[in-house]
RNA sequence: GGGCAGUUAGCUCAGUUGGAUAGAGCGUUGGCCUCCGGAGCCAAAGGCCACAGGUUCGAAUCCUGUACUGCCCA
């Protein structure tokens, strides 16, 4: 916060004018709700002891020294047990929206990430069948992340990681010519734990069309021409569900081209190198128990087969390699037993501890009318991404996977995200934006217009709804930092349900075209724009529209005893 | 049997890394349309932050234990 790094400014140069160090627990937060100042900071509490004074008198010490330093200040003062409550004057709330208009679509943009390199992967599914509901949550936290890392100054590329090897995809080819020759009429023996959905039966039917003479090839050959037509058929679905629900993966990676790269031979070595490493009976293992694992772990099967998680390493160590400084993977929390081993195996590369986050993205119960909805890819299809997004629209299920932690149980009730109320409250965001933009269609007809920001006008902005306003506006770069550094995208939402607040309450409140002078309108217009840019700004973050006008809401007229005549 | 998360208002959930008097929405109750879109706004009620200890100036937040819930692994 521009109000909270101004502050800090003045207190540490009042800290060093003493000869005193500056203590590490000292905070300067923003209070909430104007509670207790605009700006609060714990200084005084927790230099005491060094200043050998007593906290109260400190306080009242730094109040007099905060007033002086800085004009924008208008009032500071000592409170509870060594706090320090700052005020602002009206004027320095008003300058922001300067700083938004003339930023406009960069205001927010940060420089935390100081250009460094970061990957998401995300979503990263199995090709055996299309993405349900829950992969829909990962891919909205991946990509709006992706995208607040980036606002907040980080070089980002997103990935999805394609397992194009082992058991699963045989399994798939063979689950596909089952079904074929079921087609056929041949009446075959029902595979161990195949896969069950519809959509095997239609490629199935895909493949025979496009190879007439197939059941004439060689079982090998057969196998490998259903496989590979499942793939790509199913990878076509998610590549297009994921572009419908606008999300962006720049890089596709394929399992299988780590052993052809040699990027497994290059992590092999590494960790031998590193002395992570062993051949023993004819394997190769990895040597986790040094680093608190209770047994080693294979990578290399006496067979020659790799395991999962060699390939994992592989991979990993293929990203570092392309210089990523920071690598963010998303996955579904079924796999946190995974994450202390991966992250282990990460430092074994020789990776800083930092350099691997792992976000869990918490299982989604789906329901309709407050019941469960069959879960099972294999029964149906309820509860596939595409269906859900048809339903209930991408805007909703994207913001409301997002106004959650990732990491927390969510239930998604189609009726309800459906339904347009506050249980939904994109709708409640989406609606401060196109109140807006009425506005500003209306002031064009009547040929108002907001003119530039210069002081004097802006000086009008003084009730307490446009304080708060102003003061939620100032707090937008704070809250994408804090995103960005809690990978958190959650922050976002809940700052955008906070600002859409206030502007509808302003909006009751205050006329912005009816207000009673010319000055008065032009910076309550002024105020609009800015609002309007940021709440923008905050759903692109979400990757969720800011509509112009919502669609007419038609309710039943009202009055005349709305009962049904039949 | 080990391990990882979680437990905050009737319901669904926040709580910015230990700060002041605990925050929303839904639901409930009561108000607000001569007005830029009421899909909105205002007000009230609603809490032993699962329980018990500990750490310190100060704990929903940190440490230990207990009880439930969900999930991974054997």
């Amino acid at each position: 916060m521009h109000a909270c790094e101004t502050l800090e400014k003045i207190l540490r140069g009042y800290v060093a004018g003493k000869g005193w160090a500056w203590p590490d627990k000292a905070q300067v937060t923003p209070t909430k709700e104007e509670k207790f100042g605009d700006v609060a900071t714990n200084l005084a509490l927790v230099l005491a002891p060094q200043a050998g004074m007593k906290p109260r008198d400190l306080a009242a010490d730094i109040c007099a020294a905060v007033q002086q330093a800085e004009p924008a200040i208008a009032k500071a003062e000592a409170a509870g047990p060594g706090f320090v409550n700052v005020f602002y004057a009206p004027a320095f709330w008003q300058a922001t929206v300067g700083e938004v208009l003339a930023a406009d679509a960069d205001y927010g943009r940060g420089s935390l990430g100081a250009g460094r390199k970061v990957q998401v992967e995300y979503v990263s599914a199995n090709p055996t069948g299309p993405l349900h509901i829950g992969h829909g949550r990962g891919a909205a936290v991946g990509d709006s992340l992706a995208r607040i890392l980036r606002f907040a100054g980080f070089e980002v590329s997103t990935e999805y990681y394609l397992n194009d090897a082992g058991r699963q995809m045989n399994l798939l080819g063979l689950s596909v010519w089952y079904r074929a020759q079921q087609i056929l009429d041949r009446n075959p023996a029902e595979p161990e734990d195949y896969y069950k959905g519809d959509y095997i039966k239609d490629i199935a039917a895909q493949v025979l069309q496009d190879n007439p003479f197939l059941d004439a090839r060689p079982e090998p050959e057969i196998l490998d021409i259903c496989r590979q037509a499942a793939q790509d058929g199913i990878l076509a679905g998610i590549k297009a569900d994921l572009a419908d629900f606008r999300t962006e993966h720049q890089v596709w990676f394929s399992e299988l081209s780590l052993v052809s790269s040699g990027a497994v031979d290059r992590a092999f070595d590494h960790l031998k190198e590193r002395g992570f490493a062993y051949d023993k009976d004819g394997a190769f293992w990895f040597e986790t128990t040094k680093l608190g694992d209770d047994k080693d772990r294979v990578l290399r099967k006496s067979d020659g087969s790799l395991t999962y998680f060699a390939s994992d390493i592989a991979y990993h160590d293929d990203k570092y390699a392309r210089g990523f400084d920071l690598v963010v993977d998303i996955w579904g929390a079924d796999h946190h037993g995974y994450v202390p081993r991966m992250k282990a195996a990460v430092q074994a590369l020789g990776q800083p501890a930092g350099a691997l986050e792992v976000i869990l993205v918490q299982l989604v119960n789906l329901l309709r009318g407050g019941q469960p909805v069959a879960m099972s890819t294999r029964s149906g299809e309820f509860d596939t991404l595409e269906q859900v997004c048809a339903e209930v629209g991408v805007d909703a299920a994207r913001f409301m996977f997002l106004s959650r932690k990732s990491d927390s149980h969510l239930d998604f009730d189609l009726e309800l995200v459906k339904q347009q109320s506050m249980d939904n409250p994109v709708y409640y965001v989406q609606y401060a934006h196109a109140r807006i933009r009425s506005v500003m269609r209306k002031a064009e007809e009547r040929g108002a217009a907001a003119g530039a920001a210069d002081a004097a006008v802006l000086a009008r902005l003084e009730t307490p709804e446009d304080l708060r306003l102003l003061k939620m506006l100032a707090q937008f770069p704070d809250t994408v930092a804090g995103a960005a550094k809690q990978l958190a995208p959650h922050f976002v939402s809940f700052y955008l349900m906070d600002l859409a607040g206030s502007l509808h309450r302003y909006y009751t409140v205050h006329q912005v075209l009816g207000a009673d002078s010319p000055d008065l309108v032009r910076a309550r217009l002024l105020l609009m724009l800015a609002v309007a840019r940021v709440l923008r700004s905050g759903l692109d973050l979400l990757g969720v529209e800011a509509p112009e006008r919502m669609e007419r809401n038609d309710r039943a007229p009202e009055g005349e005893d709305g009962s049904p005549t039949d």
